[in-house]
Order: C-alpha cells, then sequence, then structure tokens
DNA sequence: GTAAATTCTTGTAAAATCGACACTAAATAA
DNA sequence: TTATTTAGTGTCGATTTTACAAGAATTTAC
C-alpha cells in the first residue's frame, strides 16, 4: 500500500451523547471509563475507529456494545478535535447524539459496563471535553427537535399526547398551553390514533398513539412548529 | 507520552466547499490536486490537518494558504470516513463549507495552485468522494440558508435586495415574488439603508445596503423566513 | 350513589402572518 | 416629452397562531 509521507496519523474515536425519557426528565446514559489516565471517572460512551469502519459503524458497534441496543436513531453533529483535549495522545473524537426509549433500554442492559442514567442537571464530573460535548448536544437536541419529529424516538411505540408533551416540556424547560398542543400535533397528520386508553397517568386516561411509519419518514425534512418561537431557546 | 495500545492511527483531513456568487450564479472554487495519485485532477480544497492544529485551524489554515482570505464564514458540516475513500490509505476528511464574496476573492487569489471557479451545473469530475461532499455541501447551504441570514456573506458589503434576491434564486433556482421577498427583508430589520444607489444594473438604480453587523450577530440563531415552502427544495 | 375533582380533548374568536396581485416612483432612452 | 424599465410600497383575503372557554370521561370522597 502506498502512503502518504511526511504526514502524522492520530487516533479517531466516536462518542455518544445518549438521551432517554422516563416520562417525567430527559436522562444522559454515562459510563465510568475502563481505561487509564481517569479510569473509573464517568464518561460518554465511546471507542475507537477500526480500520474496516466508517464512523458510523464505530458509533452504532459502540452503542450496541454498550447497551444492547440496535437501529437507534444516531445523528453525527460536531468533530471535536483540539490538540490536547485527550492528555495521552492526539486524538480525534466524532461526537454523536442518540435518543433511545429508556424502557426498552432497561430490558437490554449490558452489565458490564455498568452504565447509568443521569438527569441532566445532577451530572457529575466528566473526562476530557465530554462536559462541552454534552453541553452542545442539548443545544442541537433543541435546535433540531424544534424544527423536526425526532422527540418520538424517545418514546416507547405507543404513547399518549400528554407524554410527548411532558417531553417537549422537559427539552425546552418551559410549559406549553395543553390546548394548542394536542391540536398543532394532531394537525400534522403523523399520528394515528389507537383504540386503547392509559389509565396509568390520569383519572380520565388520555388514547393511545402511534407513528403513522410511512407519513413520519416522508415528511421527516419538512419543518414543524410544535415549540413556539424556538429561537428563544439556544 | 503514553500511547493507547493496540489502536490504528490514521491521517485526518479538512477538505472545504468554497460557494462564492459572480452576481448571477453560484459558482464553486476548484484546484487541480497536486499530488499523486489522481494529480492533476479537480478536487475540492484540503490538506492534512497538522499535530498543532484542531480542524477548524486546519481548515482555515487551507483556506487562505489557497485563496489568501481570512476570516471566512465557514462551517462544519459532516466528517466522510468510508475506509476506502481514499485509496492510499485510510484517510478520514472533515467537510466545511465557505461562503465567500467572490470579487474579494480574485483581487486576493494565489497564483500557486491556479483555483478555479465553477459553475455548479458545469462541475468537473472530482476525486475521491467529492462529488458527495459536494451534493451534501449544496443541501446544507439550502437548509441552512432557509433559517439564517448566512447568504449575506457571499455578497460585498454594499448589496442591493435585488442582488440579495437574485442569489437566493440562485440558490434555490426558482423565482421568488419581488415585492414580497423585500418586504419580507426590510422587515427583519437586518438591513441598513446607505444614501447611494446602485446604477449599474437597472435603470431606476437599487439603493445598497449594508448589514447591521450587531443585529446580524444577535439575530444570528432566530428563524427566518425568506424561503417560501423551503422542505420542497431538499 | 351523588357530587367534586382531575385532566384530556374539542371550540372559538382575535391577532398575526403570508402570499397574490396592483400600483407608484425613479430614472433613462428615444 | 413620452415610453420603458424596474425598485419598492400598498392592499386585501386566506391561512396560521395564540389565548382562553367549555365539554367530556373518569375516579375519588363522603
Amino acid at each position: 500500500m502506498q502512503k502518504y509521507s511526511g504526514q502524522k496519523r492520530m487516533l479517531v474515536a466516536t462518542d455518544c451523547i445518549i438521551f432517554g425519557f422516563d416520562g417525567w426528565n430527559i436522562k444522559l446514559l454515562l459510563v465510568q471509563r475502563g481505561l487509564e489516565p481517569e479510569k473509573h471517572k464517568w464518561s460518554l460512551m465511546g471507542g475507537f475507529i477500526q480500520p474496516s469502519e466508517s464512523p458510523d459503524d464505530a458509533a452504532n458497534r459502540v452503542l450496541e456494545l454498550r447497551t444492547g441496543l440496535k437501529n437507534v436513531y444516531m445523528e453525527q453533529f460536531q468533530v471535536f478535535g483540539q490538540p490536547g483535549r485527550d492528555p495521552v495522545e492526539r486524538t480525534l473524537s466524532i461526537a454523536y447524539f442518540a435518543l433511545i426509549d429508556i424502557h426498552q433500554y432497561e430490558k437490554q442492559l449490558s452489565e458490564e459496563y455498568h452504565p447509568e442514567w443521569f438527569l441532566l442537571d445532577e451530572m457529575p464530573d466528566l473526562i476530557f471535553d465530554h462536559v462541552e460535548m454534552v453541553r452542545l448536544a442539548k443545544r442541537q437536541l433543541r435546535y433540531k427537535a424544534a424544527l423536526h419529529p425526532i422527540l418520538f424516538q424517545l418514546l416507547p411505540e405507543k404513547f399518549t399526547i400528554p407524554q410527548l408533551q411532558a417531553l417537549y416540556e422537559g427539552v425546552y424547560q418551559t410549559k406549553f398551553d395543553d390546548r394548542n398542543f394536542s391540536r398543532k400535533l394532531l394537525s400534522t397528520g403523523l399520528l394515528v390514533k389507537q383504540p386503547e386508553k392509559d389509565k396509568l397517568s390520569s383519572k380520565k386516561g388520555a388514547f393511545y398513539y402511534k407513528l403513522d411509519q410511512s407519513h413520519y419518514e416522508e415528511n421527516f425534512e419538512s419543518f414543524l412548529n410544535l415549540v413556539p418561537n424556538p429561537e428563544k431557546f439556544f
């Protein structure tokens, strides 16, 4: 194999900010780092890109290895590459954020790395520049979710409108008008009403809905307006 | 220096899709590749990241080296990292797009690498996966410009509303209603009217405007609506 | 077993925004 | 002086958004 001479190679990793939603709060999945330096300190889930892998492959492999989950919504959002960010040696990190249904995860939990969920405002100190990664991932999540229906990925297959609203309110840390929210949501045509109600979280009970999958994929690019004045939140 | 053992290092480059606007059409600045393989074939402007540089530093250095331009609007938008994308050896590329005032460029042109401007639909074959990079950069440009006032970066300091409209029409390959466009634009409060008119491109002459720089920076995150039904164009 | 309480969902009306089209104004060319 | 071109403002109806009200389905309290 030919080589480009006189150039310095470097390690490249992926790190993934994994968001989950437990019905009340947004959470973040963290692990304790398994190797020196900073061993046992909390960290995002990451790993080095292998020779046969694309960055997306690597991010998916790491996610599956650590959580057992496949086919997760994941999006590359930024490269972190300050020369000194990893004190051991020059390492570039491609940051992803992933959205998973927290309950689906609990069943498939991989025990080996004992990951834990943290509330966003109870996050421990993280290694390297991971705090900054989380900050930008939150920002990116707010940005993207203001325009596109990605937050559905955090809910189970069947969910109620009040659940979805609680999720939006968690992401934007504010209250929305219930009446307008549900009407806007239904007018998108993304939801398919189910015959059953969820009777756990309220007296009256709210009907379950599913995503209209084909409609969802077709209209993923078009802009929603579930969040009034989204620029206020960036 | 400690090392992570058992991991494969790789080359990391930046490639930059440079957009310009000549008053009528959007153009792309390309160079002929200076090293084997594919020497002399057309290519985006790129270069390897050096040990002391962040990816942003590298992208700016390459841009200045090739065009003489500093302080250019530039945005990282995607990592390209398929294992076989560079046949010589594993190379990751962090893709940026840049927006420059084509006339300002012409004066500072660096002759060494004889770059050339190409119309988007008269683009030559490019090396590696650069055609795909350009495709995604165009898409990203349309996406971002539908929401945020980035296209101003392609115009000189003083410009007219019809010029700006021509630019938007070039990006989206469509006609907008002149009357609605200018009214929307003025209502953003981003523009400061100048006393002089541009008398070159029309009989009546259109007033020059400048960007209100502080207003521009403050409101960069808020969403515009200069492009009706933007989702149609993605 | 009835009334009160909770909360999900549909209604309504005012306000703001958007888009289609008309028209005026400024300058030049003939 | 008149015709021509084109920049920019006006108007109005349609649509969308927001704020606030009321109705409907349950469950709990007594």
